[in-house]
DNA sequence: GTCTATACACAGATAGAC
DNA sequence: GTCTATCTGTGTATAGAC
């Protein structure tokens, strides 16, 4: 699969996370209309995203916010009750959105090897597509309460869990070789990071996201592969 | 080598940074007896790093840096001219210090094999003893002016171009695999970058970063190398 | 060199007209 | 539902005594 099909098949809309925000928000947020909501809300991402992509979210006043969404700042609180909550409702969708694609991707595949390719790249396209989600979660993550870092740390944790299975599995199976699954687990997430951390880099040096995401199972199959089957044989 | 051997050859401590730093900022800085200056910059590092770690550098107020150093608001400003100096003062030493090792020990091995391990080590050992720095210098650098910033990222593709070229030197002399060998750089600083961005999940796991520069290696040498000589045999 | 006290700008947040 | 006008706290930075 490439990012192509997987944007097809799997990737719900900025206008449908908006939409989701909104109706788990219901008793937050001051507007009733459905549709006027959800518009306002997917404008005001757009505008976070923007604006801290450059400077951080503490940086980030709320007159910026007004000026980049051209909403007024009497308006802007109707959609949340300050800017902590706004910032809260953007770090648990950001959560919520890898957690479901990822969980319904590994449940998917049969074979150790084709699984773990498949979150492999599951993850990497799910980052490119919502790549302002994935940004924001992890550079805002030092902003939100103690309590609530825990649970972004086990997020952390439970997303490595799955691909540590993975290998754990295939190793049982004879299809990988034996090693520190969990160390092979973490770099893999650390190079999967890599690309929503640093497009700017991969755009100048004109990388796709498929090469990238074929580069990094490659190297990781090289690793971890009993036999050294050639990739065209599968799929 | 391991990461007791580096500390011993290559870092520099804390209270020499702190001195560079004094002699660098001079004109800039109001206090004139070194010894006084020295040690109250050092304080001053240790807190902003300590500070910015939970919540960020535009979230530390200058009154927080206060209340952590045991100076007063005046004092502090008779170090730096301002919140933005020292931010800058801070960026600038840390890309420094990054620099100066990272040139040293690519200069110091000839076998393109050999130094490749050599340059991967190098940067994972300097990371940890000046995580801190490391740290800091990566999450703060949205902070920093825009002219600046693309000292930045030209330090990214510097410190990149270095492990490039070892591998392209060493597909020449048909140690390394042809390939491409700046999308197998990019991976190896990911992976390099994620023992200092997330330090706590190693020590929970209790991986120690000889363990985690050793697997590094292991993984790219698995994936570079033309045959697979066993690692005992050379060093 | 370091302190306390204070100036002044700008942030987040709300009230109330439309 | 959205706006403008405004309140109040906190931030950075400085003046001037010690």
């Amino acid at each position: 699969m490439d990012y192509k099909e997987f944007t097809k098949l799997y990737a719900s809309s900025s206008w449908e996370i908006a939409r989701e925000v909104f109706l788990k928000n219901r008793d937050s947020i001051r507007i009733q209309k459905e549709k006027t909501a959800v518009n306002n809300l997917e404008k005001i991402f757009n505008a976070v995203f923007s604006i801290t992509y450059k400077k951080g979210f503490q940086a980030m006043s709320m007159r910026d916010l007004s000026r980049e969404t051209g909403m007024s700042l009497g308006s802007l609180y109707a959609y949340f009750t300050g800017k902590e909550k706004l910032l809260d409702i953007i770090q648990t969708q950001g959560w919520s959105i890898i957690k479901k694609d990822l969980e319904e991707i590994s449940a998917t595949h049969e074979n150790p090897r084709e699984k773990l390719r498949a979150v492999i790249k599951a993850h990497i396209f799910l980052s490119e597509f919502f790549r302002p989600w994935f940004y924001f979660t992890f550079m805002e993550a030092r902003n939100i309460k103690p309590t609530k870092l825990e649970a972004v740390k086990s997020m952390e944790e439970y997303t490595q869990q799955i691909l540590t299975s993975i290998l754990i599995t295939g190793e049982k199976q004879a299809v990988f070789k034996p090693g520190n699954h969990e160390l092979t687990a973490s770099m893999i997430k650390a190079m999967q990071q890599e690309w929503y951390l640093k497009r700017w880099k991969y755009r100048k040096l004109n990388v796709s996201v498929d090469q990238f995401a074929d580069h990094l199972i490659a190297i990781i199959e090289t690793f971890c592969l009993v036999e050294d089957i050639p990739p065209t044989k599968i799929e």
